[in-house]
RNA sequence: UGGGGUGUCGCCAAGUGGUAAGGCAUCGGACUUUGACUCCGAGAUUCGCAGGUUCAAAUCCCGCCACCCCAGCCA
């Protein structure tokens, strides 16, 4: 698929100010999640920004894993976190881990000792925050603050010897108790934690918080541009210190943009965990998820995605995008490439009183409209339709069928309506048509309102259809309580029917059922057992 | 409340002193063997609000308002 318009946003103008400016001679980036969950629609547009970003100035970017807090990381996500970048299109340079700069970061930190500008403070969690002070109070200064250099040294030594037990002491930056940035009174750059890192094992028991381990891993990578979300604003004073302090020759650029919101969805991955751990889904990868998996599974295609990203756009402002601009993408780009086939998820059973029984006829089908390739079905006497394409009581501007009406049926004849049966409790359990020989598909100038898909009862094959709507309610249904917010219509199984040529298809085949919207086959469905994921449905399909 | 950000059509988003791009959604109309697709067309006298500077302001100045982020030994 070609690649959509890329805009040209203010990261980019302020790139080309810094090639201008600075001389730059190559652009890198880096894209770095922290193992601990697996990756979402609201990563693709770091991972997009960060990696076309690179690409447009001739550049390079790495995946860099931030593995620095092991109480929250596993190193299960990391070949996840491969798995769907690789699958979205993107090229890494370099796969690093953070944790693998430990002993850089270790050196830095002995440096900051003797240059004076660090200290081991020895106040606890609750201490630390009653001497930070408040948004509007300035804090007071550690009373461990002026310890002398040789002690400092001896001490972070001993921290990181295992000498003493978690939360007993930390080493603070010396910046300023007073400042109205609060991330700047003083913060923390290493903390003990005497657990096993599932990347560095039991090498290390202290580790370096992300304020200090981030811009020393920039700095080490010869990252020009570290593109970061807005939370991060407030921190960049802090990120230029550590590596002014470090005295780095090389001085990457932080720059901020805003992360991806989208209607009707959840993007913490905390509350995505709780999804999968509560059993309110099936997995990361189940296809109401959110995360790239999900969507993959669900049938999504990787261009959808990125096409999505790039109309979203970069910019500053705090926003939320309606779904509906993401389910256009998927739509455009399967209009385009999923082949039309026949499938009835409601079946209505069709008799054609004046075709033989037992006789059949081939029709041709277009994979796609106007398309050469085709596979034949057969038409007969006995058809399923959909459910509500039937109407014993139309309401006004019913194209379908209703008694004595005319419709088409896909590819093969114009049929009337001469009766229908009910059951005891008045549901339509048959309708009774006959067609017109004169209107065989494709040579026939008669028109007709409506046009219906159609199943043979002999060839139809039972398969598995799943339709998803979206997690959650729109906020204005449940309010802010996320869990009355979650719809439990979210999916439902129906016992549909789909045509011989599809049963044979691969999993993931992608396809559009008439009227019903694109559907994608399932990863865990079989030949003898299809399953099919609606991916998205048609716009308007089911309106009147 | 101190600091840092942001406010342009229902939702995103261009615009950087010269008279409001584009996309999604919506609404018309054409086409159609998917009420889909496609194709045409309609939409902000107005840029959070109020003053000011200027021949000219969404863009500059001033005051105000709203929303978001920061008081983790999370990232």
């Amino acid at each position: 698929m070609e690649e959509i318009r890329a805009p040209k946003n203010f990261i980019e103008e302020m790139i080309e100010q810094d090639i201008a400016e600075k001389g730059l001679a190559h652009i890198q980036t880096r894209f770095p999640p922290e193992p601990n969950g697996y990756l979402h629609i609201g990563h693709a547009k770091a991972l997009c920004i960060d990696f076309s970003i690179a690409e447009k100035f001739g550049g390079s970017c790495n995946l860099r894993y931030d593995d620095t807090n092991p109480t929250k990381e596993d190193e299960e996500y990391v070949d996840a976190i491969q798995e769907d970048i690789a699958w979205l299109g993107f090229h890494w340079a370099n796969v690093f881990y953070g944790s693998d700069y430990f002993d850089t970061c270790y050196e830095m930190a002995v440096k900051l000792i003797k240059k004076g500008v660090a200290f081991v403070c020895d106040l606890g969690r609750d201490q630390i925050r009653e001497y930070r002070g408040t948004l509007t109070e300035p804090g007071k200064n550690s009373p461990w603050r002026d310890r002398s250099v040789e002690e400092n040294l001896n001490l972070f030594e001993r921290m990181k010897n295992g000498e003493f037990p978690d939360g007993s002491r930390t080493l603070r930056a010396k910046i300023d108790m007073a400042s109205p940035n609060i991330n700047l009174r003083d913060p923390a750059m290493y903390r003990i934690i005497h657990m096993s890192h599932h990347h560095q094992g039991d090498k290390w028991c202290i580790y370096p918080m992300y304020d200090f381990a981030h811009p020393i891993q920039d700095a080490i990578e010869g990252v020009t541009h570290s593109l970061c979300s807005l939370e991060y604003e407030a921190h960049r004073p802090l990120y230029d210190w550590v590596v002014e302090q470090c005295e780095f020759s090389h001085r990457p650029r932080q720059i901020e943009f805003a992360r991806l919101n989208l209607t009707n969805t959840v993007m913490s991955k905390r509350l995505l965990r709780s999804l999968v751990e509560e059993g309110r889904v099936t997995g990361w990868d189940d296809p109401r998820m959110p995360t790239l998996c999900g969507l993959r599974r669900r049938g999504y295609t990787p261009e959808s995605i990125r096409d999505f990203i790039f109309r979203v756009g970069v910019a500053k402002a705090d926003s939320t995008v309606e779904t509906a601009m993401l389910e256009h993408c998927v739509r455009e780009d399967l209009n385009a490439h999923a082949h039309r086939m026949m499938a009835v998820l409601d079946p209505l059973k069709v008799i054609i009183e004046n075709w033989e029984e037992g006789e059949f006829e081939d029709v041709e089908l277009e994979y796609l409209p106007g398309g050469t390739e085709k596979r034949a079905l057969r038409f007969g006497r006995e058809l399923y339709i959909e459910r509500e394409d039937f109407s014993p009581n139309p309401p006004p501007k019913y194209f379908r069928l209703k008694p004595d009406g005319e419709v088409r049926l896909k590819g093969a004849y114009v049929v009337r309506c001469t009766g229908y049966e009910t059951d005891a409790d008045n549901n339509v359990t048959a309708v009774y048509c006959t067609y017109d020989p004169e209107t065989r598909g494709g040579q026939c100038e008669r028109k007709v309102k409506g046009t219906l898909h159609w199943l043979p009862v002999a060839d139809a094959i039972p398969a598995e259809i799943r339709l998803y709507e979206n997690l959650l309610l729109p906020e204005t249904e449940a309010g802010q309580d996320f869990t009355k917010r979650l719809n439990p219509n979210s999916l439902a199984v129906v016992q549909g029917f789909i045509e011989p040529a599809l049963a044979e298809k691969e999993p993931g085949y992608r396809c559009q059922f008439m009227r019903m919207g694109y559907f994608c086959a399932d990863l865990d469905s079989t030949p003898n057992k299809p399953i099919y994921n609606r991916i998205v449905g048609l716009k308007d399909s089911f309106k009147l």
